[in-house]
DNA sequence: ACGGGTTGTGAGAGCGCTCTCATTTTGGGT
DNA sequence: ACCCAAAATGAGAGCGCTCTCACAACCCGT
């Protein structure tokens, strides 16, 4: 026991340690670790010497403690791991948010769990280890989160579920709106037989990207029916083309929620031998890189991931510094790109 | 600022609420929340309760300061975002992680930076927000890593490029070994102008499955000039394949140290009209996800990838709770999976 | 009925930091 | 020189928990 690996570890220095050597009290050392403008020059020099010299770095516990803040916010995506790390738009969503906490000093932590979120996870976040939360990929399930804004701000990617008004916080794009550019393309190259690949019809997400299928649709007169819904994966996508394909075997064009799925419904394609655009035409949704690493570039709705990832961390970092002039949501534009498939 | 959205949260309920609640002292709601055995079990029953009713979760900052851990622990991904995202062979080791974590009450805490891991990753490390450390994709440039084992135990993924004999702890497989049974059956199958497209050189995986192709060419009397260096990701082994074919057009055969590399090389093996395995036999390593979603099987170096994850997680915890008889090191075996690619 | 273990419980001292005050020092203004 | 406001510093009380002791309650054997 007191010769374990864990206790052999020298300790840390500690501020008591940095005052003694630089001969001033905690206080001082304290403000001068924290910035505050009120210590003499020469006393931040000899105090700055000190640390150097100790090699002291701030025990988190202690101040997290002491000052009831934890300088990080957490990442809550009610997934589980493969899915999340499969699909290229919640990387950019993280890259968007890393970015931003790069420039506080807040630092990020990930929570991946689709499991059980609301006992392991839930406990996490309530036993004070962030100041706020991120939550992305919400499904309307996923009822643990109103106690989660009960504990601190939260905001979310993609519209929450139980949006009930201007309580919640949150950034997203317009999703019927995207969505019916793109179909409205198919629409205009001259396709009359077109269906979808849904995403989940628990999420906003893929609800308002159905939505704004139909409502193209009905509006040119043309039939909705070819309809299968799938899970934003690219192999439950190629489950719900091979279905879509027995069921409607004349679609002329297929509108995909995500790229990662569309990568899906491409390989089906192929391998029943139907040309893309020639014979089918697809539009997909993100412009992630999953629209540009397979053999023909996809015609996808462009939403700005990253931007979002960067807008949602914004939006916290905001909330928490008690800023109160800050919009209660941010949606952003989307984009229709152009390219082979269709 | 008295009025701010995050002073406006009501405060958590604490130890001494929950010891009043119950009507018993604060070291005995301590025991019962830590299953210690000396309790009475109609104590542990009305603590329970009091609980229960004020919905407590311990603090965790308390918590650590008192008793000196954080139960988390990091995983150090020395690797830009994209790298990091793009790579299912991340995607795996962080699954067999978890999945040993979650069998513990451990939390993960994803650090993820290639930027200057030295100052705010190191900082974030040593101001005690982890108990260990799990370092993966280990260049030969990153040495903090020796800064950071003087602080907390560290377990790597992959041979850490400072071996120094008996300090590490770390979970690999034999690269060379499998490198060599990758590309001994190109030359099995009668090929005999075989290239590689490797991984970086300042990585041991790189390194040694480099070292491993040499050895089989040399022992089959073929030259081994056929070399070019990339980076691990598919856009790098691209440009790689891409050298590759026009200093050696007459290449019949490429080992490629990732399956991932080895999708950039297929797409441009394709786009170059080159079949495969026809006019070139590919053999990629890892058996990710990678390996099976293109279009044409890859023939690859299987390694256990999650179960690596795991066994890291699993060897920290060990060391976390000062098990003296954890072996150094566990290296893992790996086993050709032979597809259409070869 | 009585000493001598157990066993269960409480008191209290920290863990390393922040933050409010009180106190000391400094720097004009006259 | 002196006084007083302003600036810089220090003392000390927590933050919510753990953990070591000391103590109280109970069990057994004799």
């Amino acid at each position: 026991m007191t010769t374990g690996v864990r206790n052999a570890r020298p300790p840390q220095p500690t501020l008591e340690m940095v005052a003694a050597e630089a001969g001033v009290s905690r206080a001082t050392v304290s403000r001068v670790v924290n910035g505050s403008p009120k210590v003499r020059p020469e006393v931040v020099v000899s105090v700055t010497a000190a640390i150097e010299r100790l090699n002291y770095v701030p025990n988190r516990a202690a101040r997290s403690l002491a000052s009831r803040q934890t300088q990080s916010v957490a990442l809550v995506v009610p997934e589980d791991m493969t899915k999340f790390f499969g699909d290229p738009y919640f990387a950019a969503v993280v890259q968007g948010i890393t970015q931003r906490l790069d420039e506080s000093d807040y630092t990020l932590n990930l929570l991946v769990a689709s499991s059980d979120p609301r006992h392991k996870t839930m406990r996490y976040l309530r036993a004070g280890n962030v100041d706020g939360a991120l939550v992305i990929s919400h499904h309307t399930g996923d009822n643990f989160v109103a106690d989660l804004e009960s504990t601190m701000p939260v905001v979310f990617g993609g519209r929450p579920t139980n949006d009930s008004g201007a309580n919640n916080y949150f950034v997203d794009v317009d999703n019927i709106a995207g969505s019916m550019s793109g179909v409205q393309h198919l629409v205009d190259i001259g396709r009359h037989r077109i269906g979808t690949i849904t995403g989940p019809v628990d999420m906003p997400a893929g609800i308002d990207r159905l939505t704004g299928f139909r409502q193209v649709l009905e509006s040119a007169g043309l039939p909705t029916d070819a309809v299968e819904h799938a899970d934003f994966t690219a192999s439950g996508a190629a489950a719900a083309t091979r279905r879509l394909l027995e069921r409607f075997p004349d679609v002329d064009a297929i509108f995909v929620a995500s790229d990662l799925m569309a990568t899906g419904a491409l390989g089906v394609l192929a391998e029943q031998g139907r040309a893309v655009p020639g014979d089918i035409a697809v539009v997909a949704f993100d412009d992630s890189p999953a629209a540009t690493s397979g053999p023909i570039g996809m015609t996808t709705v462009s939403q700005p991931s990253k931007e979002m990832g960067f807008a949602m961390a914004d939006l916290l970092l905001r909330l928490l510094a008690d800023d109160e002039t800050v919009p209660h949501r941010n949606i952003m534009p989307t984009r229709l790109i152009l390219r082979e498939s269709a």
